[in-house]
DNA sequence: GAACAACGCACC
DNA sequence: AAACGGTGCGTTGTTC
């Protein structure tokens, strides 16, 4: 039902018993923090979509929407009643997006976030994609219920008719396009609009029930996760809006720099091949061939020109490439795109997404990729990505991360007491690893700790070590002699596993593990387990953040990044005991340590803040 | 021209 | 019998 100048109001008091809604907003682009806005959204409830349109100006063949259906801006406030709501939920797909778009308008929703896309990657992780539609279709299908068929005509109209502006960003060869939805027909948007909405409730009460059925059959670890994921939407929300400084001026300085060495690289390679680089096998074939290089193979047995096989060819060719790969990759991922995302206040605002990795609930960032950013590898070199980023004045960065978080916790759940030992009376993980095993090196211990975790048998370990397959196995059985409760722990998550189809990770949440990848389930249950720790400590530190100036920011999967205000460095410690404190260990606790900068992200030391460093 | 596979590489 | 987990993002090249 498509809202008019009329009946406005009284849809609005309609609205004011239900429980449940979905609301879902229809922008000019996907940048709420800068110039994009909200030009239409749709509210639906158990039987009605309500579709407020505030657009005034002319689609694409330049008709206008019919006047009666233009609802003045100012009106939105009217919608504040609702969301202020704390009985109400409200079903929203990617909700921090919806919620960043009405944030703009001076919208909040104070009822309970249920974020579809969430908790779809909550109840069942396995799937490979989770937009609506593809939730939508799984939901239909799982209750044998025909779906609609036409679901992407918006998305085929906005392509077919070129609606969209395209982006050339330096360093990437294909143009970012820009949607613009708003110039798609009234009629049409608003058909899909309501559609999508209808969806999205339907979508929302069918996770209830799913949710329901599994706590009915003792499965509560989802009840639990899913009281704490609506927590931390808000939470994530609240971090990609307060956003983090970016030095616009050193991105440029490094975007130059980069030109110039992918120019250079451009020129080496030419000197030597006598053709321009094109980064490809195919490109390379005829080239490594006059050459008379053999390069080495990929998985797949096609021929590699990985970074790994270019250094072992030993020819001057190997480094031009790598220095090419570098200068682009460094451009296009990292600086262009900061550039191109900047908001007006100099600010990145990346986007979260609480289950991007959705088979162990650990978080993914996006637009940009910010836990990819690399880290500093040679400490004179004046370009770091992530010198890029600095604190506002009169703030610094505080990052606090877990040591050796999931090894740790999985010596404490498998009990494995005298590796233990060792760790608490002072030896590091990977030494105590290798004192235990007896004959092995740090550097072997190592690399097998890292293994277990990935579920890596003795090809991998002897390919990481330049040691035979033999010599791997019994450094393996050295291993399992040696610390036998970490074996019979790993065998008893996988018996689990194939027994019952899921894992249950040591903060009591629960992944769904596919059949024949029970290999998977000790790495599931202790990434499971470590993120959810990890959003625990969140959701505390948020809370107990309240009112302070000083900001959460960022989380990189064991790290956590903070502005801290120079007036509030003395609440650092108490960081650090909340996240050290929501591990219930057995004997192993897990601990943090400090880190921090008063220039940049780039240049975090061991310790807490002082104001004497600033 | 879009979708997909394959590759490569940054992080934890 | 045998398997290194989880991501995001970029390019090239093929296919429909």
């Amino acid at each position: 039902m498509i809202i008019s100048l009329d009946n406005f109001k009284e849809i609005l008091k309609e609205l004011n018993p239900k429980k449940f809604l979905s609301i879902d907003t229809e922008t000019t682009g996907l940048k709420w923090f800068n110039n994009d806005r909200l030009f239409s959204l749709v509210i639906s409830d158990e039987t009605e979509d309500y579709y407020f349109n505030f657009n005034k100006d002319p689609d694409y063949e330049g008709n206008l929407p019919p006047s009666n259906f233009i609802l003045p801006r100012e009106w939105l406030k009217e919608l504040q009643l609702k969301l202020s709501d704390k009985n109400c939920t409200w079903f929203i797909h990617n909700a921090k997006f919806d919620m960043g778009i009405i944030s703009r308008e001076g919208l909040i929703i104070l009822g309970e976030i249920h974020c579809t896309e969430a908790v779809a990657r909550l109840l069942d992780g396995r799937h490979p994609a989770y937009t609506l539609d593809d939730c939508v279709r799984r939901m239909f299908r799982h209750l044998r219920q025909k779906g609609p068929s036409k679901i992407d005509e918006v998305k085929k109209l906005v392509s077919k008719k070129k609606l969209y502006k395209e982006v050339h960003l330096e360093g990437k060869n294909q143009a970012k396009k820009e949607l613009h939805y708003h110039k798609v027909p009234f009629d049409m948007m608003a058909t899909y609009a309501c559609m999508d909405g209808r969806l999205c409730y339907l979508l929302g009460t069918y996770q209830l029930k799913v949710l329901e059925n599994r706590i009915s059959k003792g499965l509560d670890g989802f009840k639990q996760s899913y009281d704490q994921e609506k927590k931390i939407t808000k939470v994530c929300f609240e971090m990609e809006k307060e956003g983090i400084d970016l030095d616009i001026d050193y991105t440029n300085e490094s975007l130059s720099h980069y030109r110039s060495n992918m120019k250079d690289a451009e020129q080496r390679f030419y000197d030597i091949a006598g053709t321009h680089i094109v980064d490809s096998a195919k490109g390379y074939k005829e080239v490594f061939q006059r050459l008379s290089i053999v390069p080495g193979l990929t998985a797949k047995g096609n021929p590699s020109y990985a970074a790994d096989v270019l250094e072992k060819v030993k020819h001057p060719i190997g480094k031009v490439i790598t220095d090419y790969r570098e200068a682009r990759k460094l451009m296009s991922s990292y600086y262009s795109t900061f550039l191109y995302l900047v908001s007006k206040e100099g600010k990145i605002h990346c986007s979260i997404k609480q289950n991007g990795a959705s088979k162990t609930q650990r978080m993914s960032i996006v637009d940009p990729a910010l836990q990819t950013v690399p880290k500093e590898h040679d400490p004179n070199d004046p370009w770091n990505v992530r010198r890029c980023f600095v604190p506002p004045e009169d703030y610094c960065f505080f990052a606090p991360d877990y040591d050796q978080m999931e090894y740790r916790m999985m010596l404490d759940q498998a009990e494995e007491i005298p590796v233990i030992k060792k760790i608490l009376g002072g030896l590091d993980v990977h030494t105590a690893t290798a004192e235990q095993m007896k004959a092995s090196s740090r550097d072997a211990a190592k690399t097998i700790n890292f293994l277990l975790l990935y579920g890596g048998g003795p090809p991998r370990l002897a390919e990481a070590l330049g040691i035979s397959v033999k010599e791997a196995e019994s450094l393996y059985h050295q291993y399992f002699y040696n610390l036998s409760n970490v074996q019979r722990w790993r065998r008893k998550i996988m018996a689990f596993a194939q027994f019952k189809g899921y894992i249950k990770n040591p903060m009591g949440t629960i992944s769904l593990v596919h059949p024949k990848g029970e290999y998977k389930a000790p790495n599931y249950a202790i990434q499971g387990g470590c993120a959810q720790a990890m959003k625990k400590a969140m959701a505390k530190i948020a809370d107990n953040m309240k009112g302070m100036k000083s900001k959460m920011v960022l989380q990189i999967h064991d790290e956590l990044l903070f502005a801290m205000h120079r007036s509030e460095l003395d609440y650092c410690p108490e960081i650090v005991e909340v996240m050290e404190s929501v591990y219930k260990y057995k004997y192993l606790p897990l601990t943090v340590g400090p880190k921090f900068s008063w220039r940049s992200w780039g240049d975090t030391k061991e310790g807490y803040p002082t104001l004497e460093a600033a």
